[in-house]
DNA sequence: ATTTTTTGTAGAAATTTTTCTATCTTTAGT
DNA sequence: ACTAAAGATAGAAAAATTTCTACAAAAAAT
């Protein structure tokens, strides 16, 4: 009999994934946690087949509360089920031991995959992912994006974030408005940014 | 028997939903959209008692979508299912219309409550949601910038803050390029900001 | 009741940004 | 050392945004 764990701070999501669950494994045995708090005491009283976890949740650090799971119940398989943007924090949280990384958009089917994957002590990313991870890899992305981009362009990232626009910009730096226009959309590239705003949140994820 | 709709992107979300309606009405004929044009589409097919909604969901003006409910669907109540549990948003939505905000993060029995509210009748919002709308109403408070905005403008804040252009608003609301760019510079204007990220900043602060 | 202001709309012009292509230089790979 | 890739730079063209002006309807003010 499975033993799982849903971690997320909505009661319709846990409801909702409970349901999920319970219908894949008929005798499945599901606890729910609200918060980091619950979770953990949940974790002290049983042994966890698969753990389900939101990562953004009021007054919880998902990131250590995963890297605590990782280390204290390495048999537990934590998969991520988030409405973040995928690529921003799968490569941290799988680096910290999830096993998957879904996200709640994603079609039944996918989510179905996934569990299945996981349970079968497979991991699990979508294709998208997959293919983001690879391409960076593949060009040499390490982990902080940021370390990627050359001096000019950490200098226009900078500018940006500023709130400086592409002619402030030129004009500060004395060069034409194109270059900074190239640089701008390499490291756009580079970040696999399409706006500022996420630009923004990038950075403020990498503490930049 | 009941008719229900619920409109979120998610499918466990929308999963949850149902679960739970049909636990409060047994015999509920419950439908689901995942967007905006799924919605008017079941909208069209059906007469719903209640509706389900959620306030952000990609490619669709749920301001909007609301209106559009509220003129040509008046008998539909909409309760407002979001995770934005803030007054900015949940006062305009109840002009627009709507009959009740509840937050996902509530409990089961608060959201149950706003159910059976809205069913029989009744407006519903949260006790902290009604002390936070008095005090400012009371205090006279007219602090918060956003406030000042027109509902159009409102709206294209929303759209903007998600990161779509210009443009894409355009499309979206199916006004003129010019036309937004006029309410963008007004709304610039009325709020002292010069660009997206202070715009950002600001609604950050005032939990927009 | 009448005037003023705000709001929603947009055409046209001006401006800015983006994209595409290309050159030269520096750095990295083998 | 030689070749390939990455970096910094722009010109020109294309695309997007902003600004300016304007007008009618709605709302607010007097």
């Amino acid at each position: 009999m499975k033993k799982f764990l849903i971690i997320d701070d909505h009661v319709i999501v846990r409801s909702g994934m409970k349901l999920l669950l319970s219908e894949i494994y008929k005798s499945a045995d599901i606890h729910e946690a609200f918060d980091g708090d619950t979770a953990t005491q949940k974790l002290k009283e049983n042994t966890f087949d698969l753990i389900m976890m939101d990562i953004q949740m009021p007054k919880t650090d998902t990131f250590g509360l995963m890297e605590y799971i990782h280390v204290r119940y390495p048999e537990a398989k934590v998969l991520i089920f988030s409405v973040n943007a995928e690529n921003t924090y799968a490569k941290r949280f799988m680096k910290a031991g999830a096993y998957g990384f879904v996200s709640k958009e994603s079609p039944l089917e996918e989510i179905i995959k996934a569990i299945n994957l996981v349970l079968n002590d497979r991991k699990y990313i979508s294709e998208t992912l997959a293919y983001k991870i690879a391409e960076d890899s593949i060009a040499g992305r390490t982990d902080n994006p940021f370390n990627k981009l050359s001096p000019r362009e950490f200098e226009i990232v900078a500018l940006l974030l500023n709130g400086k626009t592409v002619s402030d910009i030129s004009q500060i730096l004395n060069i034409q408005v194109s270059t900074v226009g190239t640089h701008k959309a390499r490291l756009f590239e580079k970040l696999s940014v399409t706006n500022i705003l996420e630009l923004k949140e990038l950075a403020t994820v990498y503490k930049v």
